[in-house]
DNA sequence: AAATATACCTGACTGC
DNA sequence: TGCAGTCAGGTATATT
C-alpha cells in the first residue's frame, strides 16, 4: 500500500530510465479508476518529451512542455517500467509508450488509484488545499502545534489529514507516535510544545528511513524496477498486534480510529495533558 | 464549522 | 469445495 516512502521509490524507479524520452501511443486498457482517465491523453501527450518526474504528497506529476500527467497510486497501484511492450494482464489498466520502445506500465488491482491530466496554466484543483510537504522545514514542531491548537480530534487522525500534513498515511503514523511516545488517542489540542515538536522530529524520521529502505512491502508493493521495499523490518508497532514492544516488551494494542487500525504500546505511549 | 461516516474496489483470509 | 462475510486502506465527498 503506497505512501509516501513507496510513491517517492516508484518516482526515483521511473525518473531515471524514463527522463526526457519522448511519449509515444497511451493505451488505456480500463479508465474507470477513482475517476475516469481522460480519452485524450494521446492528444496531450504524444511526441512531448518527459521533462521529469516529481512528486506531490502521493501524487506523481510527470512534468511535459505543456502540462502535466498526475498519477495516484492508491492503495494498490503501481508503475513499472517495462523495456517493451508485453501482453497486458489483468488490473494493468494503462501503458504509455516511448519513443524508444519502453512501456510505463500502470497495475491497480482495486482501483483506488488515478490517472488525470492538468495542462500547465492552473494548479489542479487536487493539488490545491494540501498541508506542507513533511521533509521540508515548512513542517515544524512551532507549525504543527499552531494548528493543533485548532482542533479537537485525536492526534494520529490528525496527522493523517492531507490540509495538515501530506504523505502521512496509515503505517508511518503508528510508528511516529510510537517514535515519539505519544498515545494516537490524545486530542491534538492537548499536546505540548514539546510532544510536537518530537512528533514532527519523528514523522521526518520515519519517512527518511522508510526511503532510504526503499519502502515498505507488507504484501503488494514493488518499485519500478521490481523490487519490494524493506522497512517492514523495521516496524515496530504496525501490525505487532499481542507482540512485545520492541522498547519494553508489553504486548502491543490494536485499536480502531477513524477507521483505520491504529497500533501502540499502552506503556510506551502515555496520554498527557497539555498546559492550557 | 468541525467531526465523523461513507463510498469506491478486489484479493486474501476466515468460518460455516 | 464453495460461499458469504470481513478486512485492508487513500482520500474526496456526504452526512451529522
Amino acid at each position: 500500500m503506497p505512501e509516501l516512502p513507496e510513491v517517492e521509490t516508484t518516482r526515483r524507479g521511473i525518473q531515471k530510465p524514463l527522463k526526457n524520452q519522448v511519449f509515444s501511443k497511451i493505451h488505456i486498457y480500463q479508465p474507470k479508476l477513482r475517476w475516469p482517465i481522460p480519452n485524450d491523453l494521446n492528444h496531450f501527450l504524444s511526441k512531448q518529451p518527459l521533462l521529469a518526474v516529481k512528486r506531490r504528497a502521493k501524487y506523481l506529476l510527470l512534468e511535459t512542455p505543456v502540462g502535466q500527467l498526475i498519477i495516484h497510486l492508491g492503495m494498490s497501484g503501481r508503475l513499472r517500467v517495462l523495456p517493451t511492450y508485453l501482453t497486458p494482464e489483468k488490473h494493468d489498466h494503462a501503458d504509455f509508450i516511448f519513443a524508444n520502445g519502453a512501456c510505463l506500465r500502470y497495475t491497480d488491482p482495486r482501483r483506488f488509484g488515478a490517472i488525470l491530466w492538468s495542462d500547465g496554466n492552473t494548479l489542479h484543483p487536487l493539488l490545491q488545499k494540501l498541508g506542507p510537504e513533511p521533509l521540508t522545514v515548512q513542517f515544524s514542531g512551532d507549525s504543527l502545534y499552531q494548528q493543533t491548537r485548532l482542533r479537537k480530534v485525536p492526534i494520529k487522525t490528525f496527522i493523517m489529514d492531507s490540509h495538515v500534513v501530506v504523505g502521512v498515511g496509515n503505517i508511518y503514523a503508528s510508528e511516529a507516535l510510537f517514535l515519539a511516545r505519544i498515545h494516537p488517542q490524545q486530542q491534538s489540542h492537548q499536546l505540548t510544545k514539546l510532544q510536537c515538536e518530537k512528533l514532527v522530529a519523528a514523522i521526518k524520521q520515519i519517512l527518511k528511513n522508510a526511503i532510504l529502505a526503499g519502502g515498505t512491502t507488507l504484501k503488494d508493493f514493488y518499485s519500478a524496477e521490481g523490487k519490494p521495499g524493506f522497512f517492514s523490518l523495521q516496524l515496530a508497532v504496525y501490525g505487532r498486534e499481542k507482540l512485545p514492544c520492541v522498547h519494553c516488551k508489553q504486548a502491543i494494542q490494536k485499536i480502531v480510529l477513524g477507521q483505520r487500525s491504529t497500533f501502540f504500546c499502552g506503556k510506551c505511549q502515555v496520554i498527557k495533558r497539555g498546559a492550557k
